[in-house]
DNA sequence: ATAGATATTTAGGCTTACCTAATTATATTT
DNA sequence: AAATATAATTAGGTAAGCCTAAATATCTAT
């Protein structure tokens, strides 16, 4: 029903949506799935026939409630596979996101539901990022930005924003991980 | 490289030709892909130019060593993942094929190195079939089919040829597990 | 050895997901 | 507001992996 391409543009869009509060535009969407925008354009188009998204011609691109949810889906199972593969194969956390994005499509829904029981129902994947449940809610996060903290502010690092390999491997070198209780 | 097509169309050409011992047939591949006849012959002419089968017009087509180690090499992942998924997950063995049908073309030669030690070094599948190892060797079998055996003959179940669901079901039902002891 | 049956290949087409180049629409400067 | 820059769309095309129908090859039985 859903084919690959479709879920990863329902990705894309999600998470453009997340960080701009706005109406994801063709060339975000372009740039995100390195893909040209014209290939974006017609894309937009096949998917907004099947109600996943809406599309307003120059106007950018909305997720419907049904892409939503398929978009929060691949997430969770991308975010479970991310779990998997630190906690139980002794991947670093720098090291498990090419995996899950392959991962993260495989159909089955009584899959997804036994890894999630082999894992103890995680709530956060290994940087922090909250795991949706089967019904696509997420639970409520007391989560601040480093940014938003004034000097001498004293908190728990509980997530990285910044999911580059490159700054993940950093904060090991500095002996940062997640847990870690921080002052600014 | 091996695209999601050539994947499966090597690994059905293998298990063919496991069967019969001969070349395999465009019949008998379009039978077991569920694909024309057309389709194969097509297909077959594309991976004989890279060198993955060697091909005689109307004569059937054979593994060349190169098709072969990546045969068995998605045959590995299969069976592990199959492994996996009774072993870590809890899934019957009449239920694993079609998740691992899916998980086998998941891409990481260190995902699969681990997985491997996860679970031990599993030397059989539920099913009881051999896991090649990361350079596709089999390990020695000293199986007996039951068809070769006289009356009265005793000896351990460690394998069942046939795979169908209906048939797996069947043997569970009847209480029959890997492993027991049973007399003809 | 030849007729008929079966298997295989060829020819021509389709869909999906992409592309480039050209055109049109929207935003930004002055 | 006009000129320019940027973004989006349209038009036309490609490769992969499939299809059906027609043509040809191989096998089987007499």
């Amino acid at each position: 029903m859903t084919s690959l391409a479709e879920e990863n543009y329902l990705k894309a869009i999600y998470k453009l949506h997340e960080k701009t509060g706005t109406t994801v535009s063709t060339s975000a969407l372009a740039d995100s799935l390195s893909v040209s925008a014209a290939s974006i354009t017609d894309f937009v188009k096949k998917i907004a026939v099947k109600k996943l998204i809406t599309y307003e011609k120059s106007k950018g691109v909305k997720l419907t409630e049904k892409g939503r949810q398929i978009a929060i889906n691949i997430i969770r199972k991308h975010r479970l596979w991310e779990v998997w593969l630190v906690t139980k194969l002794d991947f670093k956390w720098d090291e498990v996101h090419e995996i899950a994005e392959q991962l993260e499509h495989v159909v089955s829904d009584e899959l997804i539901e036994q890894l999630d029981k082999h894992l103890g129902y995680p709530k956060t994947d290994p940087h922090g990022d909250l795991i949706p449940d089967a019904k696509g809610q997420f639970a409520k996060s007391n989560s601040k930005p480093l940014l938003n903290c004034n000097a001498g502010y004293k908190g728990k690092l509980i997530g990285v924003a910044e999911h580059s390999n490159s700054f993940l491997q950093y904060l090991t070198k500095s002996n940062l991980k997640l847990g870690d209780e921080i002052a600014v």
